[in-house]
Formats: C-alpha cells, structure tokens, sequence
RNA sequence: GCUGGAGUCGUCUAGUGGCAAUGACAAGAGACUGUAAAUCUCUCGCGCUUCGCGCUUCGUUGGUUCGAGUCCAACCUCCAGCA
C-alpha cells in the first residue's frame, strides 16, 4: 500500500507526504504535466530548480509514441525522461473521449490514432498494461468521461466507470504478482506501482457521493477526482467527495490548477496533488502569472517596461530579464520566450500551492488565502 | 534618349468591366484547466446611431462606359536591356 503521512489537518485540508518508490511528495504539491513524457519547454533539470516534485504523463500519448514498451525497455518512464523523483500517469482515458468518434462498449474504447489515424482500442486492462509498462509510481484507472453534462449520461459514465475500476483493480493486481514472480530482473521497473479509482459523477453531487463510496470500497492506493471543469460547483463537489474518501489515503484533483483560486478550493477541501496543462500552455501562448492576475505579455504596453515580470518572484525569468525583454522574445517568436515563460508560470503555481502548505503548517491559510486571492482577482 | 516590364492596405501579393478589393506576413486584442495546443479566434482604408449606413481608395491627370484597380491617352516613378 502508498505511504501517505498526514503532518496536519484543518478540516478537510491537511499536510501530508506521499512515500513514493521514486521518493516523497510534500502535499498539498501541484505535479507537471509531462504529457509526452516531458514538460513542454523545460527540461527535468529546469524542473527540479523551479521545485517541481512530481511529474504526470498520459498513457495515451505515450502508447501512439513512443509506445510503452520502448520506456519499459528503457527502465521506466523516471529512468527514461531522466526524472529521478515521484511520476504519475493518466490513464488515458481523458484523451480518448476528448477524440472524434469514439466507440464506447462495455469492454473498452475504440479510437482512431491522432497520429496515423489507425483504429485502435484502450481497455481497462490494456490501459492498466500500458501503466506498468511505463512504470511511473501512481497509475490512474481507466475511467469514462460522460459525452455531455445531463444527469443520464453522467449516471451511466459514472457505472461504467465503476465497473471497469473492477477490471482496473483485478488486472492491476495480476501485474503486481506477475511483476514480482519476475523481479529478478533488475531491468524491469520497481515493483511497486500504484493504483488511483477516479471518481466521477459530474454536477451531481449524490452521483459523486455515490461514486466516492464505490471508488473507497475497492480500497485503492488513492484516489484521482475526474471530470472537474471549472472551479463552479466544485467547493460543494469536493466537500461531498472528500468527506467520503477515507482520510488515510491521498487523492489527486485532476486536471486542475490552471486559476489559483483551483488550488485554494482544492486544498481547502481536501485534495492533495493537482496537475494542469494550464501553466506551461498560458506560458507557449504568452499569458503570464502575476500576483495581480495574468497578463499578456505580448501586449504592446509592455514594449518599453523594463522592470521584472514580478518584483518578488524567485524565478529564473524574473530575476534576470525585464517584462520587455520578454516581450521582444515573444514578437520575434524565438523559443526562448516560452522556456522563460514556461519557467515563471510552473514556478508560479508550484511556489502557491507549496506556500498553501507552509500556511497550512503555519495555521495561516484562511489570511493567506484572502490576501492572495483578493489580489491575483482583483 | 530608345525598347520592354511594373506601380493595389505597414510589407509582399490576388485581381483583365460590377469590389472597400484576395491571400500571406506584420500589427492590435482575446481565449486556453487529467495538452490532437510552438495552438485557436477576432480586428485590421476612414467615420458613424457598427448584424447596418455613409465617405474616400488601387502612381497622377484626363478620357471611354450605366459602371474603371481592370480599357484608352498623357505624365510621374521604378526595374531590365539597348544606347
């Protein structure tokens, strides 16, 4: 079982670790997105130095290229990437419904390839395969996203998410004793892997109470919050869910982390991992965080300012170039401006969310949280 | 000086009788939440009461025509070749 120690609490919230094979999680902890097994624009060690503790790659993207077993081949997905610290995976699951024309039956998905177009299939167990395969110490079960909003289509996505968390667990099982039976082979990945239930249930919150009991009876190594779009609803969404979710076991809110005020809801409500395309893909198209909000770099008004993106910002970009230097990098369009751009937008939220914990250890968070939210949406 | 070619939005460009006039770039702004995203959208002659209306435009000046960026003439400028 995950090693999860719980340091504090305030009620829902809480400090904990995450013991992973790879190393430990302070949480609450916003983990990078590294989709294709790399965060775009930074390389591993411009992670560490930003004080990244974590990285999560999509199954999906990673069986299309390089396949899966290329980085089983190549040690795992840490040794591969060259991210000696804690790694997740998604499922896949996201992705493929996100693509057109998606076969949904109750063994699987059949999809077409966003690379060659070949049909393809994902399972819960081929999903669960391809996860050992890559090797990355927290696995997310293969859920499925309801096709819109209404009540029907989110009861049904939420049974068959259900059911195939049955599949997910039993086949993660098996691959757990098979990987062991084998161990010997030190190429292999470690051994230890682990299993995250996704909880869905959209809007409704009974839906999600109902989903949060079945994903905690199958008695996971944690649990993933699916299906969460917007910060609308989700304070209630997270009440309902986290009260439910046994306190002993991390849960990961996912795909969330884009507004600060995500990570806020999200801790003070009891998540404790976030991931989120949001800060490194703000940073490619030049909308940049700021203790005031975001800005868009690229505005002419910034043509001529020659002071720091952030006066009191840690970063590489904020300690060495002004805001029209940064500027100019992005009208000429020279990669550069989204490395430094990438840089202060990953710092940004991984330095908020490691300060909601110091607030947290330091029983400041409700002051923290007024003073840095009535700022940032001013 | 002669011969040929060319002059259209900041730039390059489409256009051969019904056009405020094509496309690209540049410029201005917006979007982005388990990344099909180094992406996408909008504006881009001027002015308004802006799902429309008015005005002024395609080197210049005239002309032909119901109608001209498109045809004709002259002129100006540029390019090439010849002197």
């Amino acid at each position: 079982m995950l090693k999860f120690d719980i340091e504090k609490k305030n009620g829902l919230a809480r400090v904990g670790v995450i013991h992973t094979p790879h190393g430990d999680i302070k949480t609450p902890a916003f983990v990078g997105a590294a989709t294709r097994a790399t965060v775009k624009a930074l390389t591993m060690k411009e992670m560490r130095e930003l004080g990244s503790q974590a990285i999560l790659a999509n199954t999906y993207h990673l069986i299309l290229r390089p396949g899966t077993d290329l980085i089983r081949e190549a040690g795992g997905l840490a040794e591969f990437c060259s991210w000696h610290a804690p790694t997740f995976t998604d499922s896949g699951g996201f992705q493929i419904f996100s693509l057109p024309n998606v076969k949904i039956t109750e063994k699987g998905v059949k999809f077409k390839s966003h690379v060659d177009g070949a049909q393809l299939e994902m399972t819960p167990e081929s999903s669960m395969q391809a996860q050992w395969a890559v090797g990355a110490d927290i696995h997310m079960a293969f859920d499925h996203l309801a096709k819109s909003e209404s009540r029907d289509d989110m009861e049904e996505a939420m049974h068959r998410t259900h059911r195939w968390l049955d599949r997910c667990v039993a086949e993660h099982e098996r691959l757990k004793n098979a990987t062991k039976n084998i161990e010997k082979n030190v190429s292999l990945p470690p051994a230890e892997q682990y299993l995250y239930a996704v909880v869905q249930g959209g809007t409704f919150n009974d839906l999600r109470a109902e989903s949060a009991r079945y994903c905690a009876s199958k008695n996971p190594d944690g649990f993933g919050i699916g299906g969460v779009f917007t910060a609308d609803g989700m304070e209630e969404m997270l009440k309902t869910v986290n009260s439910i979710l046994p306190e002993d076991k991390p849960r990961h809110l996912l795909g969330m982390g884009q507004e600060p005020i995500d990570l806020f809801i999200g801790v003070e409500n009891g998540c404790d991992t976030f991931d989120c395309v949001g800060p490194t893909r703000m940073a490619r198209n030049g909308s940049l965080y700021t203790n005031d909000g975001r800005i868009n770099i690229k505005n002419a008004k910034f043509k001529h300012d020659f002071t720091p993106l952030m006066e009191d910002c840690d970063c590489e970009l904020c300690q060495n170039y002004t805001r029209a230097y940064l500027h100019h990098l992005f009208k000429v369009d020279e990669i550069t401006a989204k490395v430094l751009a990438s840089i202060h937008n990953e710092r940004f939220i991984v330095r908020t969310v490691d300060q909601i914990r110091q607030s947290l250890l330091d029983e400041t968070f409700a002051e923290f949280k007024e003073s840095f939210l009535s700022k940032y949406y001013h």
